[in-house]
DNA sequence: GTAGGGTTAG
């Protein structure tokens, strides 16, 4: 038709036959028919015309010409709703959704009215941009027409809301709905389902039933999905055997949606007869079934399981590599993690922000942060953008090997792509900061935080009370409970470290009973460390002996430990010797204890019993691990290893150790030191003296770094009790502030057991081949050392 | 013209 017309109407006087000139149906058919048009419109004057303008917009905007539609707006002088509709409805549908809502907000200025058409486009936009206030004005709009009455203005209302996650909204937009269906039931049940309300979920399914709607797979599946997301496991696995009982036979979907929940429970029957029917309905060819069921295993702990599914999954799926790269690390094996991530590389897998992220988490997790940040490195370079998993995953690595740079830079990067207002980069940052030893850079990030929850209040805490702040710890903690958030075990971990650090007795027996009687905490095992702890440094030997006879469960290597430690400082050779015969049973390997128990000997002068605890330990074949310490001065982290005399500066070491000796002896200062070196040889003496690592990068620090700068050390083993008096008072002595810390995960602990030796010479430490590359290569030169 | 369900990283 139009083919014929157009001939025609070339031959034919425009001023004649106009109207044909103006009837869409002739030009909207291609995108150069109506530029035509176009032209010959505006050369008649009819731009003027509502309906030809409308049309015009509506069909540019068809051909996603949206400039050309939007000149022709601007040039109509009375639009109508009808001008700017079909401009929405085109940038809604190209996802364009903020141009949308621009487009509408331009409409409203004049004064125009949206209609029943618009509104389910601009409702969607909303929910897509989660623009929720935007959302809300536009609902009250549609009330003021009445036009909120209308069944597909509702039904693009309630899913805005829900999107939103205003479930109260969303729930009295659908009471009001006339027609319910399966699909709009879904929907809720799979937002009350996100909220973890199971009793909410079971009503709507009865008043279903009772309204003649019929859940399907995808309702049930919406179900134990949203249970799923939100942490919900238990709910999720009630409601799948509930379907599973009703008769609904679960899809790829189910399975996928519920075994996540199923892994976090570590129901590994349960998981196993999924597993099996999963077999039997051929749905095992299905890459998120695989994953999921991969990714159940390795929660469970069953790491041959996922070896088994994942070799038996013929195709290299990302996804599914991700999930094993995980399960392997969850379950120790990072080693093979790494082999497995290196053959992905070499098979050029598409390697996404999941895989990268996986494996570094996974190495940070597992001691290997050298890698991790490699990896994180290697990741930029392959052009993978790291996002808000990434972060988080890579700054505890930062923070175990006091990599502030790294830490910062990744700082950096997440307040360039906005993510300093989530709070898992939030906390990870704290973390990462105290860590490395601005506690301040904690404080400040903490500040700045719109909302907070528990993890970044425990980062903060933690944070101070590895400083040794305890009064900034009390003080953040009652700044906590007057929050809505409550206290958990973490808190009170952190409250009583830093009350047993300074020495505050009273304090840690009144938060020790707090937790139980006013939060129902019942005390785990790391408290009573830190109770024993708070108790032997008070000089109360026996009362902490009895404090851990009276524990409702057995105590554990940090408990005993704690005890040991407090003997030392004591000399008490009884209960030394009682807690030093349950750490042999319980970490035989750790040769520390011998060496802790030998010294307290020693300070005794049982020389007889030195001997015999050193030579068990030789015949035992126990070497002790050299002591390493990092120490940043300037841009760089230098590593110092312990007993290592072969530094370029070693003379000016050695003279600045010695007058900090004197000085220390001139104030009365007696450290435990003293007592063990007084029947010792001399060249035992000087082996003391270097023994530590700590106090040699102290030194070098002090050395190289202007007066009055603070300094921080980090060690890789457990800072012993005499270099902390040492560095304690050389903080004094030199006006500075002097931060040390062990790589120590388990805080209680540390700075508080010895595991250093005072008179074995130490090994000279090695590191492997990767971990030096790494260091050298990536680091450009930003580590050091005296290696 | 609106509208429902999946895996793997913190």
């Amino acid at each position: 038709m139009t083919k014929q017309l157009l001939p025609l109407i070339e031959k034919i006087p425009q001023s004649i036959l106009g109207f044909l000139e103006y009837s869409p149906s002739c030009w909207s058919s291609s995108l150069s028919k109506t530029t035509q048009a176009h032209a010959r419109i505006l050369k008649s004057g009819a731009q003027n015309d509502g309906y030809i303008s409308a049309k015009l917009i509506a069909s540019y905007s068809n051909y996603s010409c949206f400039d050309d539609a939007n000149l022709v707006l601007q040039s109509i002088p009375d639009p109508t709703v009808y001008s700017f509709s079909s401009l929405i409805y085109a940038l809604t549908k190209a996802k364009l959704f903020s141009k949308s809502l621009g487009v509408f907000s331009r409409m409203f200025s004049y004064g125009l009215i949206p209609d029943s058409h618009v509104l389910p486009n601009l409702f969607k936009v909303c929910a897509e941009l989660s623009a929720f206030e935007a959302g809300k004005q536009i609902h009250c709009i549609s009330c003021v027409s009445g036009l909120d009455m209308d069944a597909f203005v509702q039904g693009s209302l309630f899913h805005m809301y829900m999107r939103c996650g205003r479930m109260e909204d969303a729930r009295k937009v659908f009471d009001r709905m006339f027609e319910k269906d399966v699909v709009t039931c879904s929907a809720l049940l799979n937002g009350y389902a996100r909220k973890g309300c199971l009793e909410e979920v079971v009503r709507i399914l009865s008043e279903m039933e009772e309204s003649g709607i019929e859940p399907n797979i995808v309702s049930w599946n919406g179900i134990l999905s949203g249970f799923n997301r939100s942490g919900y496991n238990k709910e999720a696995v009630i409601m799948f055997q509930k379907m599973h009982h009703l008769g609904c036979f679960p899809d790829e979907v189910t399975v996928s949606s519920v075994l996540p929940s199923v892994g976090d429970l570590e129901k590994l029957d349960l998981g196993r007869q999924i597993h099996g029917y999963v077999a039997k309905q051929g749905l095992l060819k299905d890459k998120c079934v695989i994953s999921a069921m991969i990714d159940m295993y390795g929660k469970s702990g069953d790491a041959s399981g996922i070896v088994k599914l994942f070799e038996e999954f013929e195709v290299m799926e990302t996804g599914v590599c991700n999930a094993y790269i995980t399960g392997l690390s969850r379950n120790g094996l990072v080693d093979k993690a790494l082999e497995m991530f290196e053959l992905f590389k070499e098979k050029k897998m598409d390697l996404n922000v999941v895989s990268w992220t996986s494996i570094i988490s996974g190495c940070a997790q597992n001691g290997k942060d050298i890698e991790a940040l490699e990896l994180f490195r290697e990741m930029q370079v392959a052009g993978v953008k790291p996002n808000r998993v990434t972060i988080p995953s890579m700054l505890p690595a930062c923070g175990n090997i006091a990599a502030l740079v790294h830490g910062r830079s990744a700082h950096g990067f997440a307040v360039r792509i906005n993510l300093l207002e989530d709070v898992h980069v939030g906390s990870a940052l704290i973390d990462m900061y105290a860590k490395c030893g601005r506690i301040n850079m904690s404080q400040i990030v903490f500040d700045m935080m719109p909302t907070k929850n528990l993890v970044c209040w425990n980062s903060l805490m933690s944070g101070y009370s590895m400083h040794g702040k305890a009064k900034e710890v009390m003080s953040i903690f009652e700044s906590l409970v007057r929050t809505r958030l409550k206290p958990d075990f973490i808190s009170f971990t952190s409250l009583l470290s830093a009350c047993s650090q300074v020495g505050l007795t009273d304090e840690g027996w009144r938060y020790f009973g707090m937790m139980s009687e006013e939060y129902g905490i019942k005390p785990r095992l790391e408290h009573y460390s830190c109770m024993v702890n708070l108790l032997g440094r008070a000089g109360k030997l026996q009362e902490a002996y009895d404090l851990i006879k009276e524990m409702p469960s057995e105590p554990d290597s940090c408990v005993w430990g704690a005890l040991l430690n407090s003997c030392r400082l004591e000399n008490n050779v009884d209960l030394a010797e009682i807690a030093a015969e349950k750490l042999f049973v319980l970490e035989p390997e750790n040769p520390g204890t011998y060496v802790l128990l030998s010294n307290i000997y020693a300070a005794k002068g049982m020389w007889t019993e030195v001997d015999r605890v050193r030579n068990k330990m030789e015949s035992l074949g126990m070497k002790k691990n050299p002591g390493c310490s990092w120490i940043q001065v300037k841009n760089t982290v230098y590593t110092v290893l312990a007993g290592d005399k072969s530094h370029p500066q070693i003379d000016q070491i050695k003279e600045k150790m010695d007058e900090i000796s004197k000085e220390m002896r001139k104030s009365g200062y007696r450290p435990n030191l003293d007592l063990v070196m007084q029947d010792v040889e001399e060249q035992e003496k000087e082996q003391i003296l270097w023994g530590h690592s700590e106090k040699l990068a102290v030194v070098f620090g002090l050395l190289n770094t202007p007066d009055g700068t603070p300094l921080q050390v980090i060690k890789n083993l457990r800072i012993c009790g005499d270099c902390h008096s040492v560095i304690k008072f050389i903080s004094g002595y030199e006006g500075r502030e002097i931060f040390v810390r062990d790589t120590n995960r388990c805080q209680i602990s540390s700075n508080h057991v010895f595991t250093e030796s005072h008179s074995i010479i130490l090994h000279k430490f090695q590191p492997n081949s990767l971990s030096l590359s790494a260091l050298i290569d990536s680091f450009q030169g930003l580590w050091s050392g005296l290696i």
